[in-house]
DNA sequence: CAAGATTGATAGATCAATCTTA
DNA sequence: TAAGATTGATCTATCAATCTTG
């Protein structure tokens, strides 16, 4: 009953593992050398600054994010005691927080974008064919909403 | 100077990062709770299992990895302790050592392979356009050739 | 000195348990 | 009791320094 992976997909399989544990290392040192910050942190500040207001409640975060509840809530701990977000009671609900970037994570993350989305697009996208990128893209989609199981696809995409 | 990326590309960037943190998360917990391996232990047994004598030097295996020296190294010991892989003096280099698969190592990956390879089938490949499998691989090829530098891609396609 | 590999200290991630309010 | 979020313990990853042999 057991189906081995074909060529093709172990090719991509193993590609796409490699790939990843490598572009992050690398997109890492080059975040933490060039503005000290790492890949999370990049990623905490550019969803951030994304948002209305420049802040966002913690589950709304966890869900742009893909991370566990735990894992961001300590590394917001981190980002906190360094100044780049701050923790905001919510008025409408007790038990709610809103995470805020702070005037002095707005800079961080202004001052990192361009050399990090520079070091995105020349090792990742430049001169890729375009039917690559909306590949993958398309594949990406397809994987996280099976990630999220049959009713949370429902929701999304209802009969 | 700095451009930023395009819709497409800004896409399939966020889907990978938020795809490859999700499912790793969940071939994780799904190797550990079935067969007490992490995904990291899975992969150093595969490229171990289909090595010649199942074994291999600690460099060959970062390269096949895409790992860091010293998170192998680390990871060594604790497999080590667990007795899924052994070390074993070079030969014919001092400074060398070999990694193998011990007589345990190579039961576990043979008891978790078959349910680890049907959720990736299942999450990732499965009903998935045979293009869609090919640009991943081609898109990840390109991009370790990338990191490997210009040196290094030269060598693998020589003029 | 360079290559192959390991080590110790520190930073980060994960799991289970907990706390508070709806 | 469940939702939203945090905490502490433990495990894993990373960085810099080190050790040994070619």
């Amino acid at each position: 009953m057991t189906e081995w992976l074909t060529d093709e997909q172990q090719e991509a399989w193993r590609g796409l593992l490699q790939m990843t544990t490598r572009l992050n290392a690398r997109l890492n040192r080059h975040l933490q050398d060039e503005h000290g910050l790492s890949l999370a942190d990049y990623e905490v500040l550019v969803v951030l600054s994304e948002a209305p207001e420049n802040r966002l409640r913690v589950f709304e975060l966890i869900d742009e994010l893909g991370w566990e509840q735990s894992r961001l809530s300590h590394h917001l701990v981190r980002m906190q005691r360094r100044g780049l977000v701050e923790r905001i009671e919510c008025p409408t609900d007790g038990r709610g927080t809103f995470v805020a970037l702070t005037r002095r994570g707005l800079a961080a993350i202004e001052a990192a974008a361009p050399s990090h989305v520079d070091a995105v697009r020349t090792l990742v996208f430049d001169d890729q064919p375009a039917d690559q990128v909306a590949a993958l893209a398309a594949l990406s989609a397809t994987v996280l909403d099976r990630l999220d199981g049959p009713r949370a696809a429902a929701a999304r995409s209802p009969a």
